[in-house]
DNA sequence: TTGTAAGCGTTATCAA
DNA sequence: TTGATAACGCTTACAA
């Protein structure tokens, strides 16, 4: 039922060569029978195969993503990036989620090579080091890929990072800066880089102000709003709390933030809580949310870019993106 | 480069049938070529073309999503629904975003139909009718199409709603038996129709209580929040502000809880305010928001079993989902 | 300006 | 159990 090129060949009486190249607007078909082919595939409902072409072409135009959580917002804004200088660039772009389940990662990159995607971005890798190994070395050069953020130590590739070290340390110079001598951090994932180093940041600020690090202050979220909650409701019940906590993620700020209402205290007034990311909800939380920028945008352009790059064989450089403090209402000094 | 079948052929010096039935897996070569093929193929890095397997195959098992925002965290649990029932059912799943850009989305769902996806979900269609129709007319039969949320009135077809009408009933009700009689209603763009039933659903509770319908009381959001929080302001400074407002969705309604805030107004003492979704971050919410739910994960697993048996040319049904009240903190009897 | 034919990487139908 | 060979729907030399 698909009407292909041939068929409008066999209704025009014409080869389908000449369909093939009026289609393409080719200046080498007669721009007369150009138009009466245009306008008879247009009658006859023609859809062209990207399929069919990509397989003659090699090409699909097409750069692959895949996402570790779309509920993340922050990945959502990053996407946002990619697709706005994917499709400026004559690129389409196809999503995939792996939903945080490093098997779903793997064969979200092995469908899209299959797929004969341009490239892939990965937004936020969960797959374990080994698994990444094998991914850039065997039948790795076919498709670029490029990692934004939390990227592998080892890996030394094609990669978007923010600068989460200096980000946790921002955060916590700013607390340190109010006057708060107690803070406490809840971490993201241990198995995520980003937290890893963002917890360093917040360490050796605290070094910096002469100050020890207490392993009692750090508890573990999951970067969701519900590990926030749960590792707040922790700092909270110790007999000495925190006056101020720096959190993963603007999620986990949520969850936080929630547990520290339902215990009857007030934010900032009582405890002073960062985030980081600064998704585009953060200003409206309650209070708005002081937190640590990322350049999600940025992330994302400069990703495409770099896949672009990489398929006309230049050579591209990994790149750290700077973090910026974002001050608003849920810091102040300690009662 | 990129390894095929005839090279491996080649490698073993057999026919290249031979490889594509022993990577099958097929019975019908010996098993131990088939090992050995496999073996070979493995080393020598093969991966097989999905581009030119759908080609032969006129199948892709692939269903196509298009989103409407991919940042709406509605949508996004939606998806998830989508894919957990679609990767169950050995279908692959691929994403486009349309950015709220009705020109982006039918552009995606011809992309998708090129790319011969076995069929397609529109997660809240945003192109007008006209365009709408077209889709559905002409070359429609080839791919299904099902939409979830927005569809227009005319489009009889293949759809998954919640009652929104309901939803908007429920929470105007709600606010109702608090004892409430000045309520507001921010609505969505009004050009959606599932904003326009909800807020039908709005003015029918307050007729059913004998209570008229002011119009003052109805201000256009845009379904994030900063529209709530303008069209909060906007209320605050009548008159005679509500004492409670029902937003059109749970990201206006965040929005408008910040605008009460901003005013030193507390919520749900002064202010009582329902949204509508129930997003997971709804009940981390300062204070947690009482809303109207949606089925999301059942809305995404529905719209799969409708586009399967499209595919095998069962017969589908449109389908309204109820909708639920969830109360929580944000609502109280007016002081 | 148009047509012929090869080829892209598979699957599938025949024969052998 | 294996091998030729014809599709699938397109692009693109090369001929005419």
């Amino acid at each position: 039922m698909t009407v292909s090129i041939k068929d409008i060949a066999k209704a025009m009486n014409i080869s389908y060569s000449t369909v093939s190249r009026a289609l393409n607007n080719s200046p080498r078909v007669k721009l007369e029978t150009r138009q009466q082919i245009q306008q008879m595939a247009m009658e006859m409902g023609y859809l062209p195969s990207a399929v069919a072409r990509s397989l003659v072409m090699r090409r699909t135009n097409t750069i692959g993503i895949v996402v570790t959580k779309i509920t993340d917002l922050f990945f959502a804004e990053v996407i946002q990036g990619i697709e706005e200088t994917a499709l400026n660039s004559g690129q389409n772009v196809i999503l995939t989620n792996s939903d945080g389940k490093p098997d779903r990662e793997l064969a979200a990159i092995q469908n899209l090579r299959e797929r004969r995607v341009d490239g892939i971005i990965l937004v936020a890798a969960c797959a374990d080091q080994e698994s990444k190994r094998r991914l850039f070395t065997s039948a790795s050069f076919e498709t670029p890929i490029v990692i934004i953020n939390n990227v592998h130590r080892e890996y030394i590739g094609h990669s978007i990072e923010t600068d989460n070290l200096d980000g946790g340390r921002q955060a916590t110079r700013h607390l340190l800066e109010l006057g708060h001598r107690r803070i406490a951090h809840i971490t993201g994932p241990t198995s995520e880089w980003d937290g890893v180093d963002r917890q360093s940041g917040y360490e050796q600020a605290l070094q910096e102000a002469g100050l020890v690090v207490d392993p009692a202050l750090i508890v573990p979220g999951d970067n969701r709003p519900e590990g926030g909650w749960q590792a707040m409701q922790q700092l909270l019940a110790l007999a000495q709390p925190p006056t101020a906590v720096f959190c993963y993620n603007d999620a986990t700020a949520l969850g936080a933030t929630r547990a520290v209402y339902a215990a009857g205290l007030r934010i900032p007034q009582d405890l002073s809580i960062v985030g980081f990311d600064d998704i585009d909800l953060a200003s409206f939380f309650q209070p708005p949310l002081t937190t640590v920028a990322q350049a999600k945008r940025e992330m994302g352009a400069l990703a495409v870019q770099m896949v672009l790059d990489l398929l006309n064989h230049k050579t591209v450089q990994d790149c750290v993106l700077p973090s910026r403090l974002v001050i608003r209402e849920s810091t102040a000094p300690p009662a």
